[in-house]
DNA sequence: ACGAAAGTGTTAAAGCGTTCACAATCTCGT
DNA sequence: ACGAGATTGTGAACGCTTTAACACTTTCGT
């Protein structure tokens, strides 16, 4: 199964999720076929764009009709692999580690945050949005089963964590730390640089022309 | 001057921030030169790539010996108008809102959040981050001089909070909401969707090879 | 039962971004 | 003052992604 995953272009994949919570919106409101075109003023992606992603999976659609929302939906639930959850643990119980532990990620997801962990005594033991916060010393202690961690610690703290991970198997990191960590290329880092985001943002603001409109990712 | 900036590559600007950031670290590291080739190790971008974004902006090294890291720091600011600072609105004081707030952005950024809006009354007047707190019936009162809003509601309130922001003249919108918003073509929108961000890791770690690396952004 | 309208799936082309590879240039120790 | 070593800037190749465009199929109102 893996031979016929491992040619759908990264790009597609990245709109996965995206396509998906969309159509399990369409569901829930009664829907019962989308086109393209619908589903592109939606999610805000060039209708074509979503017929090629579409077509990686085979004949989704019918010519004339657009697609079934029922058929869409349970195809995306087996191909994200909505069944089978992904264990993942979350490190820094601070602001914005307490948002991802409040986000019901299980609404339309196929990940479960299992555990977080924190440095500061007064909150291991407590619970944030169900989740039990452990004291980030005994991070080896409850990382079974754990194939993923969200990294929201002050950045100092970022490497030294990151090879702890490591060392306890992890296979993807996603690092919300403005330090880059180093890793072996074993294991699957993405970074999300708040920052970064924002000056981006302003820098294309000032220097791209106002009117023409491409969109974010 | 925009003609000369109207030809960098959107990648390229992504990235500017980050280089930006870490040639800082560099200065106050007392580093007087740095080779593409460190950078690269230190931002995790590939070196050439480094030469290719820096080249953008013309002959910022000296072959044979690398970069002057004062040179590029100020150029850098120049670059990225770090003297000129961008008035932002934070929209949606919740545990993601309260992180940004607390993040010091002026510390290395030419934005600064002026203003933060809340729909709670107990949390109108607080000061958070040092930034003063008022209520969202008010928002277009206190939008004078704000270009930029970064939008951490509720999903069900984007659209309706969007719309408002549009009337009070805003020039760009950074979403955290999974909500895609609709703005006029004159308005900049980035998405950054967390729950997308987590599917889409998992999804790559369940389909991708697991030893040969690329990079987030 | 027919024909116009709708809408997919896909071929082909254009666009964008990354990476290779190396000539050109500068550095620096001796 | 020289030559080995370092490192840039960039032309060219490559690969990935988006978009345009349309033949083909199905729908649906009359």
């Amino acid at each position: 199964m893996d031979i016929e995953n491992a040619k759908i272009p990264q790009a597609t994949a990245k709109r996965l999720p995206l396509y998906y919570r969309f159509i399990n919106n369409l569901h829930s409101q009664g829907k019962m076929r989308v086109s393209s075109k619908e589903l592109s003023e939606a999610v805000k992606v060039d209708s074509a764009t979503i017929r090629r992603d579409f077509s990686y999976f085979g004949a989704l659609g019918k010519k004339g009709y657009g697609y079934n929302v029922e058929y869409l939906l349970s195809f995306f639930r087996k191909t994200l692999d909505q069944d089978e959850t992904t264990s993942v643990a979350l490190i820094g119980v601070g602001n914005l580690g307490t948002a991802f532990l409040n986000y019901n990620f299980m609404k339309n997801n196929n990940t479960k945050i299992e555990v977080a962990f924190d440095a500061r005594d007064e909150r291991i033991g407590q619970k944030v949005g169900g989740v039990p916060i452990k004291h980030i010393d005994d991070l080896e202690k409850h990382m079974e089963g754990i194939s993923v961690a969200i990294l929201t610690v002050p950045s100092s703290a970022a490497q030294g964590i990151a090879d702890r991970l490591v060392e306890a198997g992890i296979s993807g990191v996603l690092n919300f730390t403005p330090a880059r960590i180093t890793v072996p290329s074993s294991v699957r880092v993405h970074h999300i640089d708040l920052a970064v985001e924002l000056q981006a943002l302003v820098y294309f603001l000032k220097h791209y022309p106002l009117d023409e409109e491409e969109d974010s990712q």
